[in-house]
DNA sequence: ACTTTGTATGTTATCGGTAACGGTATGTCG
DNA sequence: CGACATACCGTTACCGATAACATACAAAGT
């Protein structure tokens, strides 16, 4: 028993040392060369089909996988990032994301913090000495000038991240805010409601006004009147959350629901609203926007729209290397804009409306 | 003016072109060959001061920062990790972290997300095909027997990571749980409270049990007594917490302060509090434990207990891929315990006892 | 019949580092 | 004084995949 474990044991371990299947491996288990091998998992033409075919079972059979590093080291394309909010969740997914589509992309992705604007600037110099050809930037540095200009004056090529507006001549991938925030207050219209409330978010931040328009599209699609009671200034944090939830929901016309432009200040909503002794969703629906983590902690949890950032930064990656490669070739660099939908993750804090018995409208 | 933006842009244009300085520049730059350039890149001995100072002159002379990717693939170390909680704050700084890490430390890194058993068990299956040589593995994962039985199989080399009690025989990032909570008591207990409540953990998960002893044990140092009303079960979520924070606030004994044994239901006694009028921290004190984002989210922020965990991320990534080149070069695996140290963060969430005129206590 | 064009393959060089090894020069010890 | 160790530095050969080029051979066009 101890023995059978004992070798074993030093079998695996010899396992460790054994080097990974390579392209050759694969070649000469199909018969074919290297060369061939890379056509068919780059999808190439000029190769047959009972040969691919061959090579495929190869590759099947002794469960080959690429090396990526290899890969990308002979193209050698750097692709950067810099990222405003470490502290905040998207972090992750947006590495998780960018990280694993440089894998397949065949590019080198470098990331640098850059929390303040003093800081973003020396990440952004760091990128540029380790001769990047491309840089994500999301907001609000693909707004800010002097970053720009940095990125125009080292023949870097800009990409501006989750953005609503972007620049003329930078590509980008763009979220529609507009559409979320419509889709959004069309479902609380759908699920009964009649009067929803509105906190806005910073003023400053470029999604700010579209979801706001998004969200007076849809009551006006639905021939619904604002009241002014309804809106509430806010900045996207959670203590302004706070201060827009009491001013509504203090006000002579209480909303049945309450859209906040973004999951902190939803999450302000439902603490006064426990506060209040009203229960959520029967005394007040409570949407949010963005699917931050704190969405699915807050208790119930917050129906919210979802941008999906682990999947934008991959095409942020793909996008780049592709256009840096373009540029290496010599053609001019082309500008290109994608836009990603946004989902409406239904949860808890949304219910249909309950008639009250002593304001009675109908069902 | 335009000729001359022109004629810039085309410059910098070339600019991405031009292939990015490579050790044989530095090396020609300083009369020397490349691998001399490489020693002193990499501190290695063997290199005369006189020579090591000419090499260290031309590298910052060219502004020269060496291939990572390249790096990598000489050695072609892999490591991996599993991620359980991807929508968690903490992965941003573990990819940060272990990402940048992974560059200077010339392994590849592989990230594969793992939020349910099923999901784990797929994403490691993925890394042992693309030939890891050590994996980390952050709780509940490093205590899961099926789990680390297919690492064990694989001869991949297993970290656990930011656990407070790791098995026999496997490396691990210690995080030192019992000291974090007892350092947060004994500074509530400073601030001049001396009834200080405490929410527990979720007993399947190792730490908790290390923090609730962390704060027994400083309560006993100070000579304080625990009254079993200021203790409550919680499991980590803000719901728990809610129930927690209602069980110990409407007791008759109510402590001047509550330490919730996570951030999430610290800012659940956070809401709980507000909605029963009491001001924070003038009527209670809240200390939370993590440092996840919804503690500098929730109004007041929450003090609270910071894991460094981009830190300990990057040396997880050092720690393994070293030990994967010692057992590539046949050597022993040795079995390595890092422990980080937890920093108490102070916000705006804890603040001295007010003395309460109707109870009197001196201050 | 003889280019032209195109497809299906193989060969070579190369990306940027580093391990392995070789060759001096300089000590050190028996 | 020879054997041997050690410090310093250069050569060479890779790591794994792919771009660029070369080759072979078939179909099509003139």
């Amino acid at each position: 028993m101890l023995g059978d474990d004992a070798a074993d044991d030093s079998e695996k371990l010899l396992d460790v040392q054994r080097p990974a299947i390579t392209i050759h491996d694969v070649a000469r288990h199909a018969g074919v060369s290297s060369m061939t091998v890379s056509r068919v998992m780059n999808g190439k033409r000029h190769v047959s089909a009972a040969t691919r075919e061959r090579v495929n079972a190869a590759i099947a059979e002794l469960n080959y996988s690429p090396n990526l590093t290899a890969r990308s080291f002979s193209s050698s394309v750097r692709v950067g990032a810099i990222y405003s909010n470490p502290s905040s969740s998207n972090l992750g997914a947006f590495l998780m994301g960018a990280f694993r589509q440089s894998g397949t992309s065949g590019c080198q992705f470098l990331i640098e913090p850059g929390v303040t604007e003093a800081e973003a600037i020396e990440g952004l110099s760091r990128l540029i000495e380790a001769r990047i050809g491309g840089v994500i930037l999301p907001p609000p540095l693909c707004d800010n000038p002097t970053m720009l200009d940095m990125v125009r004056r080292a023949g870097v090529i800009p990409l501006a991240f989750a953005t609503a507006r972007p620049r003329e001549g930078i590509s980008a991938i763009i979220v529609d805010d507009y559409k979320g925030a419509f889709d959004m207050t069309r479902y609380l219209i759908d699920l009964g409601h009649r009067s929803i409330g509105f906190i806005q978010g910073d003023p400053q931040h470029s999604p700010s006004q579209r979801r706001e328009q998004g969200y007076r599209a849809a009551m006006a699609g639905a021939s619904l009147n604002i009241r002014k009671e309804w809106i509430a200034p806010g900045k996207f944090t959670y203590k302004s959350g706070l201060d827009a939830a009491r001013q509504i929901l203090n006000s002579d016309a209480r909303p049945t629901a309450i859209f906040a432009s973004n999951d902190d200040m939803a999450a302000a909503v439902s603490a006064i609203a426990h506060g209040m002794g009203l229960r959520i969703p029967t005394d007040l629906s409570i949407a949010g926007f963005d699917d931050a983590p704190i969405a699915s902690t807050v208790w119930p949890e917050l129906t919210t729209v979802r941008q999906p950032i682990a999947d934008m930064a991959a095409r942020a990656v793909t996008l780049l290397s592709d256009q840096v490669r373009a540029a290496r070739a010599g053609s001019k660099a082309q500008v290109d804009h994608v836009r990603e939908m946004l989902t409406l993750v239904a949860r808890d804090s949304t219910g249909p409306v309950v008639p009250d018995p002593k304001n009675g409208p109908k069902p």
